[in-house]
Parts: C-alpha cells; sequence; structure tokens
DNA sequence: CCAAACGTTCAAGAAGTTCTGAACCAAGAG
DNA sequence: CTCTTGGTTCAGAACTTCTTGAACGTTTGG
C-alpha cells in the first residue's frame, strides 16, 4: 500500500463525490487538489505530479475547470508559463448561472407542443414540471444574491 | 432512415438532456417517452416495444426510475402485471430533497479538516464554499415549499 | 539563433458503463 | 395442475468515455 498524503486522499475523495455528477475522475482530483493544496496555487507539473496524472490529462482537465469557472490561471514570479487556483467565489459564479435550468424548462415546454398544448388533457405532469423549471430559474438568481449580500455583511475577507 | 413519432423524436431530445447529467441514455428515453405518451401510463411492453429497448432496460431503467421518485406503477384493470407512469408531483418531491447538497458541504468541511481547521490561512475557498452549501440546503426546501403554495394557490387541478 | 521548458492536441489503448438476450421466477387462467 | 404471460436478473457483448504518451507549437533565456 502506498503512503498517500492526507491531500492527496482528499483529492480522491473528491473525485467520488464529483463522478457522481458525471464528471471525469480527473476533474474530481484536481478540484479537491486545489481546494486543499498550499499554497494554494499550482503550476500543471506540480498538479501531474501530485496527482500522478500525465501532463494530458492536467491540461485538459484543467481546461474544464476553467471554462466551467471554478478555477482560473495566475501568473507565477519566477516561472515559465502559469499556475492554476479555484476561485474564492466560484460556487457562486457557478449557481448564480441559471441556463442549466433553461435546457430543462425547454424541454417541457417542446413537451407541451408534442402532446397538442398546454389545455391538452393528461398534461398536468408537464405543465407542473415547466413551471417549476420557470419558477426555479427566476428565483435562483435572487438566492445566490441573498447569499451574496448576508454572506458578505457577516464576516469578511480572510486571515 | 425510419419514420420516427413525435413522441419517440421527443424520448431521444429528453435522452440527449438527461445523459448530460451522467444518466443512461435508456434512463432519459423512457421519461421523456412517460411525459408525453397517451395515455399516461405504460406498460413494460409498450414502452420495450415504443422504444425499441430490450424488456431488460426497461426493468432497469424503470427501477431507476421509480427509486429516484419520478415514476410509480399503477395497476390496470384488465391486466396481468402493472403499468407505469410519471408522478404529477416527481419533481417537487425530488427537488426538496436536500441531501443531494449534504454530500458537497460534507466535503466542504472535510477539506477544511484537512488543511488544519477553520482559522489556517488560505482557506477562503473552503469556507465560501462549505457556507453555500449549508446555505442552500437550508433554503432550497423553503423554496419548494413557496412554489408548492403558490403553485396550487393559482391554478389547481388538470382538466 | 539555439536550446530548453512548458503546454496543447490527438490517436490509440485502457477502463468503465450500458444494453441485450436468455434463463429463471411468479402469478393467474383454464 | 399445467400452461401462458409478465417481469426480473445477470453474464457477456457492444459501446462510450477517459487517460495516456508522443508529436508539435510557443515562449523565454542564454
Amino acid at each position: 500500500m502506498t503512503e498517500l498524503s492526507a491531500q492527496r486522499r482528499y483529492a480522491e475523495d473528491a473525485a467520488v463525490v464529483l463522478s457522481g455528477l458525471g464528471l471525469p475522475p480527473a476533474y474530481g482530483k484536481l478540484l479537491g487538489w486545489l481546494l486543499v493544496c498550499d499554497p494554494p496555487w499550482q503550476t500543471s507539473s506540480q498538479l501531474a505530479e501530485g496527482l500522478g496524472l500525465s501532463k494530458g490529462s492536467v491540461s485538459t482537465g484543467m481546461r474544464l475547470l476553467e471554462t466551467s469557472g471554478l478555477a482560473r490561471r495566475v501568473p507565477v514570479p519566477g516561472h515559465r508559463g502559469h499556475a492554476y487556483e479555484v476561485r474564492p467565489d466560484a460556487i457562486i459564479r457557478i449557481a448564480a448561472d441559471a441556463t442549466k435550468f433553461r435546457a430543462f424548462r425547454e424541454l417541457m415546454e417542446h413537451g407541451l407542443a408534442v402532446v397538442g398544448g398546454e389545455d391538452a388533457p393528461g398534461t398536468e405532469r408537464l405543465r407542473v414540471m415547466r413551471d417549476f423549471y420557470a419558477f426555479i430559474e427566476r428565483e435562483v438568481p435572487k438566492l445566490v444574491e441573498r447569499f451574496e449580500a448576508e454572506y458578505t455583511g457577516k464576516g469578511d475577507g480572510d486571515g
């Protein structure tokens, strides 16, 4: 049994959780590692070595993390290239984006069209879902705003 | 090119959307079909024939839909066995279940333990996420309740 | 201008997941 | 009791996705 650092084990745990959402394991490992590493920014080689992943996997995985808004590049003074870090506000940026729900609402609207419209009989299930997703789409951004307001009001800034 | 009914095409569309969440295509097809079929309840054989799936796939897929709370069995008068239908309140039951978020909150709490606790330096990213998920876990059930209240208040009952 | 480091891309292989089909079980009709 | 129908399970086939590793740009330092 190889000795795994606590950080490394954490990365594996994160991979398991994220896999549950249908995401690639490498994506979860990278995110988990970036959440607990010290310092909080890491170069590609550090990530590859730390997690036992190939350069290619790190490159692909980090692009995914970047485009999904969870990570960003930061310059490293005495180093060629860049490092990555998790954006402190990552979760807020992602949660506030309600376009995820739009796909579902549209699917339900499309469904209503298929069955013959709003008033066709036996369409309750579709209407409830459509209305629910529309509601969520409207309310989630508000909810996130409320979090931001309450949060920055309470305790601000890191150590 | 084989002719596909509008319902069948809708099932395929649903499969694409649901696959995006990491779910098996068969699961999405079954759900899509059950959302637009007429009558709204269908036996296993109807599902298998309608969707071009094997009996086995229908059985497995429908169990998944049942355990996830989206579909339920209904008796069929002149028929051996049962049929399936989408629960009209499916989405509400599923959305109100906030345990999905608990896994994430716990992952963040675990992360804080790994980095040395609440007050360790450079833990803003973890604390923000932990607090955000805790907030969501608390607020989502309330949000769903609000939807139910507003919805049943507005227009009730099907045709 | 050359060399070295760094990062990206992509084809091929590895790994994992999903689907099928046949065997099996259960329940009701005759 | 036996036959038929409906349903479930599971091993293997088919398929999809992920990861690797090598080739290729690009940039910086000497």
